[in-house]
DNA sequence: GTATAGACTTTCAATTTGAAAGTAACTTGT
DNA sequence: ACAAGTTACTTTCAAATTGAAAGTCTATAC
């Protein structure tokens, strides 16, 4: 499932983001790659918000299809690696920042730590 | 389920945002009351998008229930409501327009009409 | 050779979703 | 008066998704 094989409800550009990005986790994902310098799927294992193995697998393979991550070798026997945000997931930051101020101010929510 | 009764699975802004806004259908409803006017069931129902009757009936109630949209009576005999957006429902703009911003650029998303 | 680590995958029950049909309250046309 | 239409849902139920838990795989460390 490569970003332009992705069934899009619309032309919207709205709903087809919403498509791609419209779930409890993928986002949470991208706060984790883009803020929290995590990398490693123990990393987002580990976040705080205990986000199912199978989900997260399932999740950070759509966003390496999608082209959001990309995966990079970090070790090899075995090869490990790790999930970087591409040039393109980095454009995620706006909807993240604006969840966030969102967020803030009306559920009451504070960053963690 | 008021605004201030929703669970969250942790303090982050981003994720309280998500627990409440994250979903397919949700920001596609507030897209509709604040862009383009559509306000009754009806009119949400016929956006396009071919929501399910029971998801928009749904998710109008968590939107009312959460302060987003509000009912306001628009004819007596028998009794009809709009949903119109909050104040606090407007606040959800940011977030639409980097999401739009996100799907015209990288997802070939055009506005329809 | 036993244990540990990291990164998943599998299994399966429970929850959510969506397609379709049904209900309810009232108005309009004949 | 009665049938048909309008608006706004609600109900039903099968299919898809989710999530908790356990299992697998590859390799190093002791």
């Amino acid at each position: 499932m490569a970003a332009n094989k992705v069934k899009h409800r619309s032309t919207c550009p709205i709903a087809r983001s919403l498509d791609v990005l419209g779930d409890k986790w993928t986002l949470v994902i991208m706060r984790d790659a883009l803020f929290f310098d995590r990398y490693t799927f123990a990393d987002f294992e580990h976040s705080g918000e205990k986000i199912p193995t199978n989900m997260l697998a399932n999740r950070l393979k759509k966003l390496v299809d999608l082209g959001l991550l990309k995966k990079v070798l970090y070790q090899q026997h075995p090869d490990r690696y790790r999930y970087e945000p591409t040039e393109m997931g980095t454009e995620i930051k706006p909807v993240l920042k604006s969840l966030a101020r969102f967020g803030e101010k009306h559920l009451g929510g504070r960053i963690p730590l």
